[in-house]
DNA sequence: CATGAATGAGGCTTCATTCAT
DNA sequence: AATGAATGAAGCCTCATTCAT
C-alpha cells in the first residue's frame, strides 16, 4: 500500500500547501517556456515560485511530475477555452470556422509550450503516451461532430469519420504549431479560413441537407 | 557566426578519413535514434564507430555539428526517395496516393530521427529554422503541383495555393508523425487512402477539366 | 557537553505523553534494524510511530538521541535476560553453559540492533565509549566469576582473570555476531557447546577442587 | 556483453592511468581513516590524490566501490604480512605466539580501516558478505592448524576443529579489535600472552605428543 | 590521424531541524 | 501536545571538450 502509488494520492493538502503547489505550476510554466525543458533548472522555477528547493520536493518527485501537472492545466484550457458560444447559427461552416478560431486562440495562448510538448515527446514514452490521449481528446470531439453531420445528410458518408477527424485535427493543429510555435507567419485571419475552407471541402461540407 | 560554416569546409579527407567521418555519422544516426539527443553521449557514439573520443573532433566541431550532418542525410532521403514514378499515369488522384505513398514510406525509414527533430526544435532556434526550411522545400513543391491543376481547371482556384499546400502538407506530415514517430495505428494503406481522399476533396481535385 | 544530558530529564510526561515516546522508541528500533541509522528518515520513524515530525522534538533532541535511547532499552534486555535460574546446580561447567545460552538467546533477539552498533561506533566516539562501556558491564561479570573459580582452585591461577575474561567475552560476542548479527551458521547448539566447551579449557576449570 | 561486466574488466590502463588509479586508492584510505566512509567526501579524495571530481569516475564508479579496493588491498597485508618467519622452532606455543604478534601488529598497522569495516558491514549486505569471506580466510588457515595439531596428537581431539578455529580466531581479532580500533589498552606483549595462552588452552595443547 | 586520461562547472536531490499555527 | 510545511546547506555525479603523447 506504501510506495506503489507514487506521486497519485495528493494527499489533503493545508490551503497553504494548496497555495504553494499553484505557485510552483505557474513558476514551472514560466522557466519551461522561457527555457525549455532540459535547459531548464530546478533553482529558477523555485526562486520564481518564491520558496526553496526543498519545497519543490514537498510537491513533485522530479522535474518530470511538474510538467506533467502543467502540461494538465493547459490541456484544460486547450479543450475547454471558455467558448465564444456562436453556436446559436445553424450555418455548419459557421460553427467550423468558430471552433478553429477558438482553438488557434488558445493554441496561441500555450503555443511556447508546445514547443516544450515537442521537445519531450523526443525525451520519454511516458509524455508521448500521454501526448496521444490528449490529442484524442480533440479528434474524438471532431469526429462526433462529423458523424453528426453525416448523419444529417451535410457531409460526404463516404469517408471514415474517425480517420478524417484525426487528420483534419491533425491538420489544424500542425498549422496552429507552425504558425505561433514555430512563429510561420501567425496571420489569424488566414489561418482560420485556410482551415476552415480546406476542412469543408475535404469532408464536402453542404450549408444545407435538402 | 556559427551555423554558416556548418556545411563548409568538408576539407579534403584522405579515404581512410572518409570512411572514420561516415562511420561516425552512421553511429550519431542509430546513437540518436536510441537514446534521443540530449540523453546520448559522445562516447557512445564514438564506441559505435570504434574510434576514440579525441577523433571526433577531426571531423566534427561539436554534438550539434554532427546532429545536423545526420539530419542533413535524411533529409535528402526523405525528398528524393528513389520515386517509384507512376507518373505515366493522367490521373492526378493516382499521382497523389503515390506521392503520399512514397511520403509515408519514407517517413517510415526515419520516424526515430523525426523524435529527434522535434525535440531539438524545441531546444535550439538554429534547428527551428533549419526544420522550417526542410518543411517549407515538401510544400511549395506541393504548392507548385496545386497551382498547376488550378491552371488545369482541375482544382478549386478559389484557395490559395501557397497556404492550401502548407496546410496539406502539415495534415499530412502530422499523420505521418502520429503513425510512425508516435506509433498510433501505423496502416499504410488507411493512411494513404485517407491523405489522399481528404487532400482531393480539399482542393476541390477533379479527375478530368472537361 | 552533549552526552551528560542524554539520560537526564525525562520530566513528567503526562501518560499521553508517555505512550507517545514509547512509540516513537519502538518505531525508531524497527526503523534502524530495517535501514541503519544513516539511511534512517525521521519521517519513516514518525510515520511508524504514527505522529507528526514535530512531535519527534517534543521527546528528543536529535536522531542520536532516540539511538542511545534504543540501545540503552537494548542493553538491559541483554544484561538482564530474565535469567533462566538453572543454578541451583554446582556444576560450573553447567552454570557456564547456561549463561552462554542465555547470552547468545539475548543476542539472537537483539542481532539486527548489533549491526547498527558497529555502524555508529565507527562514526561517533560517543558511541564507541558507551560501546565500551557496555561491553565491560559483561567482561567485569565474567571476570568476577573466574576470580571466584580461582578462588575455589577450580580454575587455573596462573592466568590474569581480568585479562581473560575480557578476551572470552570478546570470543563469544564475536561468535554471536558472526551467526545472528552476519547470518553466519546460527545454530545454537553447536555454539552454546563450542563456547562452552572452549571457555572452560581455556581457564582450565575443573568440576572439583578436591 | 556490455554492462553486465560492471566493474570487473579494469580494461587496460596506460602507466599513467595505473598511477593515477594507485593515487586514488592511496588517497581513499587515508581520507576513509580520518572521516569514516559516510562522513567522507569524494572531493577530499581527489584532492588528497591530486586529480579532479571528473578523474574519480574514470576509474571507480561510487564511493563503494573505492573501497573495496581500499578494503582489498589493506586485506592482503593482514594476511600475508611478511611473515617473520620464526618457524624454525618445534614449540608449537613459540608458533602460535608468533602467529598472534603478527596478526596483533598487521591488525594495529590497519586498526582505523577496522573501524569502517565495521561501520559498513552495517549499512550493505555485500560489505557483509565479503566480510565474512575475508574472515574465513583467516579461521581456514587456523582450522588447518588445529587439525594437525590434533593428528599429531598436540591438541584435543574432542574439539571440532573448524568451529574451534573460528571462534578462537574470533577471540583474537575482536582482543585487536578492542585494543587497537577502539583503543582500549594497547598493550603488545599482554595481548600476546593472553591470547596465546588462552587459545593453547581451549584446545589442550601440549608441547610434546608423547 | 589517432588516442584516452583529465578536466570542472553546476544541476539535482536529500533530510534533519525549525516554527508558525 | 501536536502538526506538517518550509528550510537550505551540502555532496554526488555527468559529460562535452581539451591536449599531451
Amino acid at each position: 500500500m506504501r510506495g506503489t502509488e507514487l506521486a497519485v494520492a495528493k494527499k489533503t493538502l493545508t490551503p497553504r500547501g494548496e497555495r504553494t503547489r499553484a505557485a510552483l505550476i505557474d513558476a514551472a510554466r514560466r522557466v519551461f517556456e522561457r527555457d525549455g525543458f532540459q535547459d531548464s533548472r530546478l533553482t529558477d522555477i523555485t526562486a520564481a515560485a518564491d520558496c526553496s528547493t526543498g519545497t519543490f520536493y514537498t510537491y513533485f518527485q522530479s522535474k518530470e511530475e511538474i510538467l506533467d501537472a502543467v502540461f494538465e492545466k493547459a490541456h484544460e484550457d486547450m479543450l475547454h477555452p471558455g467558448f465564444p458560444h456562436v453556436q446559436a447559427t445553424d450555418d455548419p461552416v459557421a460553427v467550423l470556422a468558430a471552433a478553429n478560431r477558438a482553438y488557434f486562440e488558445a493554441y496561441r495562448r500555450n503555443a511556447k509550450l508546445r514547443l516544450v510538448l515537442e521537445q519531450v515527446s523526443g525525451i520519454s514514452p511516458e509524455f508521448r503516451d500521454k501526448r496521444r490521449a490528449r490529442s484524442r481528446d480533440f479528434s474524438e470531439r471532431n469526429a462526433r461532430q462529423i458523424e453528426r453531420l453525416q448523419q444529417d445528410g451535410r457531409a460526404d458518408s463516404g469517408i471514415d469519420a474517425g480517420r478524417a477527424a484525426r487528420a483534419l485535427s491533425g491538420m489544424v493543429s500542425r498549422m496552429a504549431y507552425n504558425a505561433f510555435a514555430l512563429g510561420d507567419d501567425p496571420d489569424m485571419d488566414g489561418l482560420v479560413d485556410t482551415a476552415t475552407r480546406l476542412w469543408a471541402n475535404a469532408i464536402k461540407l453542404t450549408a444545407r441537407s435538402t
